[in-house]
DNA sequence: TACAATTCTCTTGTATACAAGATATTTGTA
DNA sequence: TACAAATATCTTGTATACAAGAGAATTGTA
């Protein structure tokens, strides 16, 4: 490769860091980050999970996790609270506020999807399709070596 | 968007977060970072350029520059010198060190590249294609809303 | 020429991402 | 039952990314 505009790294990279972007300023009107927004939704679909559990399902390490949750907990969104069963488990539960952030984030995230969909046009399902398999976590990233 | 696995927004983070992770693991044998590779790229094409030039080739801001060229001076792989006609410019230029690790470094990233190519099969160039889009800095982030 | 606007670099503070490791707790096994 | 191994959370330190702004220098314009 020539120049580093054509390094996959890159061309993913600032893809990434454009559409964050625009997903940041979208969720800021309401006080939320992308990262924020990603354990939020996940916590709308069952309240109750784990640090360990909602790292694995966005790949996020356990310092991250324990940074989001401090933040989330401070913006008054969730609350920890310790499992009884087993005692070095913490659960994430949604508070009223938490909860009623779903519809107006979900729908400024669907206006993303929306914008991202304009631009790629055709080769939206491709591209999906695309990112799917270059960020599957059991995905083979040695197969050309 | 119901889940969190389809929102572009997190498919093109998750992509960009596995490959960054896998460049690191190559650059790390060379003591270079994903970024810090961006960097000596551009200069490998022509040395003694600006903070300014880099960080809009690279579309980087000031402050992350900065904190990249400390590091990279501090590792003996660039020199800043101040520009004599414009005294708010500081340059960068290669050290010998800095123009060795182009061979190794290139390497190691041409083979990441047949990595996503290998997982890409035909769809490669099409991805690329999404992905240049979607980072165009110039790119129409608006056009649905 | 005087001065407002712009430009370049750097600084500070916050939010991920990762590496490494500390602590508490639980589990599996001898 | 005792203890090694595994697990969950948290902490610390480093590297981007961004927002906001400070300071020095240059440029455009009245």
């Amino acid at each position: 490769m020539d120049r580093i505009e054509d390094c996959i790294s890159f061309l993913a990279g600032k893809a990434a860091q454009r559409i964050a972007r625009r997903a940041r300023e979208r969720l800021a009107r309401h006080g939320l980050t992308p990262v924020q927004y990603a354990c939020l939704k996940v916590l709308w679909e069952r309240d109750g999970q784990s640090g360990a559990e909602l790292g694995q399902r966005l790949v996020l390490d356990s310092a991250t996790i324990t940074g989001v949750a401090d933040r989330l907990e401070a913006a008054g969104l969730v609350e920890r609270r310790g499992d009884e069963a087993d005692r070095r488990v913490h659960r994430l539960f949604l508070t009223r506020a938490g909860a009623a952030l779903k519809k107006p984030a979900d729908r400024e995230m669907d206006r993303l999807n929306d914008e991202a969909r304009h631009i790629l046009g055709g080769q939206d399902a491709a591209v999906r399709r695309g990112l799917r398999r270059l960020g599957d976590p059991n995905g083979d990233w040695r197969g050309a070596q």
